[in-house]
DNA sequence: GTGAAAGCGCTAACAA
DNA sequence: TTGTTAGCGCTTTCAC
């Protein structure tokens, strides 16, 4: 492998020039720059960034933890992220938990010692305090999507309480009193909160839970779909379901698919999370959309400027979900 | 931030035997070995994998490059490169293009300057020679998805031609002779090659291409959407269509929708790529599915086997793409 | 306007 | 069994 050194040597000139013309961080004279330039161009010399990066101090590098990439939520946030950096020539790496707490420190360690400039994290972790709290707070790093207690950090995520609690007022405002909610995990933010908007719009339109229509499942399309089927094959059963995510709400759709469940018919259905496929459902579904592109986006740029000016107060970034309303909620059936 | 240096002054040891203790390189005394671990823990030292890359030439990280993460055929590819290559340490960047020769040029230059240990590349350049050919054959890559031409190395792809075969084939044995079918760009192998097995069944059942029903689209929703119409408004249209991947087949169903194309009554389709909601659909979609968590598997698998043994033969490997039909592929009606 | 050389934080050959 | 030190390929200070 050619270095800076075969280029010196071979134009004539001292490292520093080479490396000046290449970065253009002092004046080089026109021969010389030409000279180097050609020089360069017939080795095929690629400079080491690995050198580059061990005397800057920098990587141009962020790290991205989420739980999975298949998730489309998360690979909208990835696709903000890469957008948001790659103008500054930051690349992204990736790094999939799967809701493992050891993965998740492991992958941290790694990008800590790969000296990443900066990691953006949905933690899966569900516990008081963060195994890696100390090493955290030494880098850029903004949480993302779920909050995490006890860091100080940037952040963004979803106004999740008032995205759910606007899928509750959609329905009662559609006259459904009987409403089935399928929702998260409690130990994340992101279950919680969810839950948190639903029950304050219970509380607002003088709605009593019903403790067999309320499910807790875990972000995934099997826990859709076993709880849907549960809710679905009640004798009881509610007018409207309310599934936290997308995931599980494919698992739902599937439920009441196989059960012959008429959407909205029998029962109406808003889902969270906004999806390709979403539009091509019959009906339609009426969803509560996070702006996942954007929440990576915007997680991108804290994390550049917190990169390049140590700014000492920490931002938090709450976007907006808002009701997309579809044909899946209708009001309810007069019986 | 603590070095080696720090460790080995602190523990009152040589920085030797701090790195040995730290990779298992070599024995160190019991008492030692607990100094150096302590002060290590007390100290929170991070060990510097850039200044380790620099020394041992080896980044433990691997960059892969396609066209776009939020299409969900290359989420599983990635996901599945990920799943091979994690487990021995290794950590992905992720570059999208979205189809910008420019931008894979630029992705490639600075992952070759990174020093990444392999590429997985699933290129968008469409001419003859690619302008980093040299570049690119000096480190592990393997092209992935579509070929590219000159370039010798390991490569993993779907067995295109014999997937789009087996679609019209499949349609032919429904009783379908009017067949419709948008493809994608003809400078990529995917798009190319697709088509070609459409043709070569064709041609094999005696099937006369209509121009009128072959329609080139660029793997994007929106094309498939503005080519479904075309085909879908004509007064003398086919029975049947297949749509070369799942952007466009999503496109192509908002027109059968707008439309009041009613599927399989109207028109059977038949799309490539198997989704999440492919099975949600009503009625469910047929489909030739490629297996991309599978190539993306492969491609990490082939990467490292020749970072660690730079055997001399490149290998391809082809992953068998296979027809799952569901309710959207019917017998054509009886006029 | 350009060059010499120290130093970034490790690993490993060599020495003891 | 452990330590000394050269060197990985750059950037940048200081000197000329």
């Amino acid at each position: 492998m050619v270095t800076i050194k075969d280029i010196s040597k071979e134009a004539g000139v001292s490292t520093a020039t080479v490396s000046h013309v290449i970065n253009g961080t002092r004046f080089v004279s026109e021969p010389l720059k030409k000279k180097v330039n050609d020089v360069i161009e017939e080795l095929g010399y690629q400079p080491n960034r690995i050198a580059r990066s061990l005397v800057m101090q920098k990587t141009q590098t962020i790290g991205v933890i989420i739980s999975d990439i298949l998730n489309p939520f998360y690979t909208a946030v990835v696709r903000g992220l890469e957008d948001a950096t790659s103008d500054l020539g930051y690349n992204v790496v990736l790094c999939n938990t799967d809701e493992d707490i050891n993965k998740e420190i492991r992958y941290i360690r790694v990008l800590l010692e790969k000296r990443v400039d900066g990691i953006a994290l949905a933690t899966s972790f569900q516990g008081a305090q963060h195994p890696l709290l100390r090493q955290m707070s030494q880098i850029p790093l903004v949480t993302i999507v779920r909050k995490m207690k006890k860091l100080k950090s940037d952040a963004v995520f979803a106004d999740n309480i008032g995205g759910t609690y606007e899928a509750i007022e959609h329905l009662v405002s559609l006259g459904h009193k009987r409403i089935g909610v399928i929702s998260g995990p409690s130990g994340l933010s992101s279950g919680q909160e969810r839950l948190e908007g639903v029950l304050k719009a219970f509380t607002k339109y003088g709605i009593t839970p019903n403790d067999a229509w309320m499910a807790t499942g875990d972000f995934k399309r099997e826990s859709g779909y076993v709880l849907a089927k549960g809710i679905l094959s009640l004798k009881d059963r509610p007018t409207a379901l309310f599934v936290s995510n997308s995931q599980m709400t494919l698992g739902a759709l599937q439920a009441f698919r196989e059960l012959g469940v008429k959407i909205p018919k029998d029962m109406s259905i808003v889902g969270m999370d906004d999806t390709e496929w979403s539009v091509l459902l019959d009906p339609p579904l009426t969803v509560i959309y996070q702006s996942p592109y954007d929440m990576g986006n915007n997680a991108g740029k804290m994390l550049l400027q917190r990169i390049f000016k140590n700014q000492k107060r920490f931002k938090t970034n709450v976007i907006p979900a808002k009701l997309i309303e579809r044909g899946s909620s209708r009001p309810p059936r007069v019986r």
